[in-house]
DNA sequence: GACATTGATGAATACGTATTCATAGATTGT
DNA sequence: ACAATCTATGAATACGTATTCATCAATGTC
């Protein structure tokens, strides 16, 4: 029962006209210290708060920017509060579109397309190329977060994933590891491919081959279980490369349950660097995304004159040496 | 340049008026089948897409729901996508007010008191009752989440605190625990206290007191160092309830680290039945909120009639009996 | 001291839609 | 067959604000 206060009645109670009311909350400048200050009594006293509906429908610009990412992942919760946090210290609201499978997406983007959004961030590496091209022509700057595959589409910002693979990889060789597997979460995926190539490459200079084992889904679940498949193998590899952390601690785990020890009869490695990967009960060797900046400079694209053609920002990751990597016997 | 198409342009397109081109898109069985069908045409054509911020203006409804959130925390996480989820379900978005401090409370529930949102959640334990009163006058139905305090002054959903962490203590003490210590997060918080009473009392009448600790936030690091600190001291207590499992986690981890052995030198609880405590690596036993019900609770309060008077729903939790409370020995 | 400039304000309009009111045609009942 | 009811539609208005245009006073310039 409150808020119902319009710029109208306060303009009727201070004596001036809803033009000035408007100014002093859009373009104070333009009024003078007087009338402001009264005006801003009154409006204090009302209990006025500026309507961000009627504002936007005027002035074009909802001071919102939308993020269309996947309902679940440790990965995703992690980057979207990082987008919350960073769009609101710049004064901006953050409207969630989340999707649990791909015929999601379509209807999040329906939904998106409603609103006229200051940006739009586009997350998660299975939204189609299609889909993606299809926002592209919209009026509302995007930026594809994490998905290479938009390379070109759309503006995008991603971690160096081949190169972030490669160097894992690089440390194996220098460790001494001969067989190596690697453990993707979808192999669909675009990160997928990118990081098994980078560590492919890398191994192949060295002589060694890299077999693919797909875990069917980023989750702890299917690492968990894409272990005990594994450890019922004949021979174990001198290491394995897991496409994700998530899917690492579940694979960890799951070695373990089978009785497969970490570091001592294999070692592991993992991506994207999440906060548990440092927790002491996994200390996992990963490769570290610097979600801060990689957010960061999303949002520096969406504010960037879109006039300029796509543009893709990659950023190198750093690698986190964790004892899943180091050798008890040194 | 797309989707500057308005219902005039439709209208004009189709041969029909505005109004009519408004009826299809928001009560389509005031609009003949023939009528309907030729607009829809047009539209799909042209491209047109209704604008929800017009739409809202008159309507005086968004079909948007606010959340006010902890910006950090795996728990605050989940939350936030089950809400996300859910209310993506009933075709509602969710516009999110991450903060990281008090001071950012303020600022948060300023900048919502700009929309007129069709609900508005406001969780965490640290949101103060005179804010909380505040938004409690407010055109917009709240519902406080997990947040006790807030218990008559707003609607309000919350797990059986106290009940809980008795279920928790009474599980200990029939598997023969005689000295406790409780390691809260931050004492000031109504879950806080909620949670050490109802494990206070219970121990009482076992005759066990139950010393208070204070981690001294709700991270996994803080439970790390707590647990440094304690296995510092003399002797070791049978058990330890941690008031969250985050703060478990790092407790967990930490004590290992200082060579205390969970659960044969000592047993260990947590709170909240995080997705990880699950994980084979801890197998905490802990209290588990079920979350989704919940928030189908809280969804469910926010669409109730507001005339009704403040209503308090609490949601008992369930026992997770894990590897941390079950002695190698039998 | 006449004139150009600047600054502060008000009247009026537009943003894109939902909705009330009125109207004309179609349908029903007796 | 005629009044009464109902259906489909259009004209007009309102939602609450930002902004253009015009006005008028005050200031500065030669």
């Amino acid at each position: 029962m409150q808020s119902r206060v319009t710029s109208v009645d306060v303009a009727a109670e201070s004596g001036v006209s809803q033009a000035t009311v408007a100014r002093v909350f859009s373009s104070p400048h333009l009024v003078s210290p007087t009338t402001r200050a009264k005006v801003e009594a009154v409006a204090q006293r009302l209990g006025y708060v500026p309507n961000a509906i009627a504002r936007s429908l005027k002035s074009q610009r909802t001071t919102i920017s939308g993020a269309v990412v996947p309902a679940y992942g440790e990965y995703w919760q992690s980057v979207l509060t990082q987008f919350s946090r960073q769009l609101a210290e710049q004064g901006q609201q953050l409207l969630l579109f989340s999707f649990a499978d791909s015929d999601d997406v379509d209807r999040a983007l329906a939904a998106v397309a409603q609103y006229r959004l200051d940006g739009l961030i586009l997350a998660s590496a299975t939204i189609g190329t299609d889909q993606l091209t299809r926002s592209a022509d919209r009026e509302v700057p995007v930026v594809a977060f994490n998905q290479p595959a938009a390379s070109g589409l759309v503006p995008s910002v991603s971690v160096d994933n081949e190169l972030g693979a490669a160097q894992l990889a690089e440390h194996l060789v220098e460790i001494g590891c001969r067989t190596v597997t690697y453990v993707g979460g979808v192999s669909s995926a675009s990160t997928d491919r990118l990081r098994y190539q980078g560590a492919t490459r890398t191994l192949a200079d060295a002589g060694i081959a890299l077999p693919y084992v797909e875990a069917g889904a980023y989750t702890y679940e299917a690492g968990y279980k894409a272990a005990g498949h594994f450890a019922d193998g004949d021979t174990l590899p001198d290491a394995v490369m897991v496409g994700s952390d998530e899917v690492a601690f579940g694979f960890f785990d799951g070695l373990h349950q089978a009785g497969v020890s970490v570091p001592d009869d294999l070692l592991l490695t993992g991506f994207d660097g999440l906060p548990q990967a440092t927790w002491a009960g996994y200390d996992l060797t990963t490769l570290v995304q610097t979600t801060d900046v990689l957010v960061a400079k999303a949002i520096e694209l969406l504010s960037a004159d879109s006039a300029a053609p796509p543009d893709s920002v990659v950023v190198p990751g750093t690698i986190r040496h964790g004892r899943t990597t180091r050798r008890s016997d040194g």
